[in-house]
DNA sequence: TTGAAAGCGCTAACAT
DNA sequence: ATGTTAGCGCTTTCAA
């Protein structure tokens, strides 16, 4: 069964491809009888443009392409509603590209050769530890691009992220006023915030008093419950701190329950910090104290800041930071 | 800065653009020093041929649109790794089109006409609300199409679902053996096992010992624990019950939380059951028990089957019923 | 083994 | 206001 075509429905009509083309793109050059015709073919043909031929014919697809590891997907399912919502209301299409964690050799650059062969008119790129060379091919072949989570700015290039060198300082003094340095931070390998970021904030805020953050304080560990849950559980059976940080809230989840597996009540005898607030953090008990990452919001703003890219708009911030704040629960006093 | 096509590499090459379509598609009729020229050649401009001009020249887009409501997005996000990785693997591009829950009047036809404007070669649906009338669409215009959750089999139609009704009649006589009958079923608004199968099991297991499950037994519910938790936290200050099941765990750790919040030992006093076996039923205290449904391989297992479609391969069978199991942890004896 | 040319379905000048 | 025509970048006969 032959898909119709613009010729049928110009046929249809008794109107050139041309009018057809122009009632479909919305041109107001057609005389009012005529579109009607043409509108009546399309709804008599059933006609749905192609929109591989209009690729070609415009060079725009249309479509937004979305980078990412998949130990980030966590991360990127909460700001898909985000990317999603946007990208529907500014008649984009999103497509996924994962990168397998154990690539065959060269993972990033296979992905990407995909993107760029699919012609996306733009690309979303979060932070990893491939970023950077992400970004450069991305450069190379000009095609314009919002980094989530780490910041950077250029030609064709924007990025969203967040300040966790000073959320992680602000943390930090908190605990050190009360005079609790006896803090360990729990940092899973790949997260939407720059980690690294965030372990030189609590090195700083360390460093302001006259105080060292040793890097055997960075436990680094699995996003995986199942793997870091019984490590915890060991862990605590010879190891007691005043205060843990984590890296994600699922990790501060199993911490907090390896924690009182071993007797150690939270908050009383040990508080514990989340990241990013998430469900998890509310579902577990006690519920977490947690660094509110706007995630939702980060991914409409990279594809609204994408699009206006695309348009050629203004751009008045190119690299945007924007604010976190603590979320008050249970696992901490 | 132009792009370059395969015209500039048949100049560079010295050849016509034929031969060099010959030596990207793999074709061995080129001779190894033409071949070599051409690759010499494809290397030095960069070329990556455009898979939009590809794609209107084959009809065929290798990629294959995702179509789901945002509420089901937390299935979805389950079984992504598996329809990623079975679609990087037979290199298929997929697209994500979502359908908002509160649409503007018509939803579901306003995603698919996306779905087939895009001309994607095939197309992955899963069970909701909707999923009958998406269906006929897809069959109208001849998508192939496999629909995860939902039994069905037609031309150019598979599916890959859960036997919801055999797992629930199975559940609720193992509680009616022990003469527990006090049971409640939690039932979100979507899953993507079919809570109305579901419902009905738990009905003839009941009406098989001329018990009557009445449907004042279902309580429908948010998936938001935001929203649920508070609900059962307030339910439970009047109601006591034997058994809770789940369509959910998210549901069911919500359940938990209230019922201790109110006194109510999980699972001396009531057992609870969740089901899709997620992160969330280990991390909560006491871990879930639940209902195991294989996510990741219902994924992979769609991207296999709609891609033998695409090829015209046998299927022996195009309507795949998976096995699920009751996973035994803490919150049940 | 290679090249020439038609065609995929549409858009966008350019004519009329 | 509408029609004609030349691409968009590739694949795929058909000839050579």
């Amino acid at each position: 069964m032959k898909k119709t075509t613009i010729y049928d429905v110009a046929e249809e009509a008794g109107v050139s491809l041309a009018t057809v083309s122009r009632v479909i793109n919305g041109s107001n050059v057609v005389k009012p009888a005529t579109r009607q015709k043409v509108l009546d073919a399309i709804k008599k043909l059933d006609f749905k443009p192609n929109q591989i031929a209009r690729g070609l014919a415009t060079s725009k697809t249309t479509s937004i392409a979305i980078v990412f590891p998949e130990s980030l997907f966590g991360h990127v399912k909460d700001m898909i509603g985000g990317i999603g919502d946007s990208a529907r209301t500014l008649d984009y299409n999103v497509s996924i590209y994962t990168t397998e964690e154990i690539g065959d050799g060269n993972p990033v650059t296979g992905v990407l050769e995909k993107v760029i062969k699919s012609r996306a008119d733009g690309c979303v790129l979060f932070n990893s530890d491939q970023v950077d060379r992400e970004i450069e091919i991305m450069k190379r072949y000009n095609i314009p691009t919002v980094v989530i989570g780490y910041k950077v700015e250029d030609d064709n290039l924007c990025s969203i992220s967040v300040d966790a060198h000073q959320i992680s300082t602000e943390l930090t003094n908190h605990y050190l006023d009360k005079g609790m340095d006896d803090i360990i931070f729990v940092k899973p390998k790949q997260n939407l915030v720059r980690l690294d970021e965030f372990t030189q904030g609590i090195k700083d805020a360390f460093a302001a008093r006259g105080l060292t953050f040793t890097d055997d304080r960075v436990i680094s560990t699995s996003t995986h419950y199942e793997v870091s849950y019984p490590f915890f559980q060991d862990y605590f059976k010879t190891h007691r701190h005043q205060v843990i940080f984590n890296g994600y809230d699922k990790e501060a989840v199993a911490v907090v329950n390896a924690a009182q597996d071993n007797g150690i009540k939270v908050p009383d005898d040990m508080e514990v910090v989340g990241m990013m607030n998430t469900s998890y953090s509310i579902m577990s008990r006690p519920a977490l104290t947690t660094i509110h990452v706007p995630v939702y919001e980060l991914g409409a703003m990279a594809i609204r800041l994408l699009t206006k890219m695309l348009n050629g708009d203004e751009i008045e911030e190119k690299a945007v930071v924007v604010g976190t704040h603590i979320i008050k629960r249970n696992s901490t006093k």
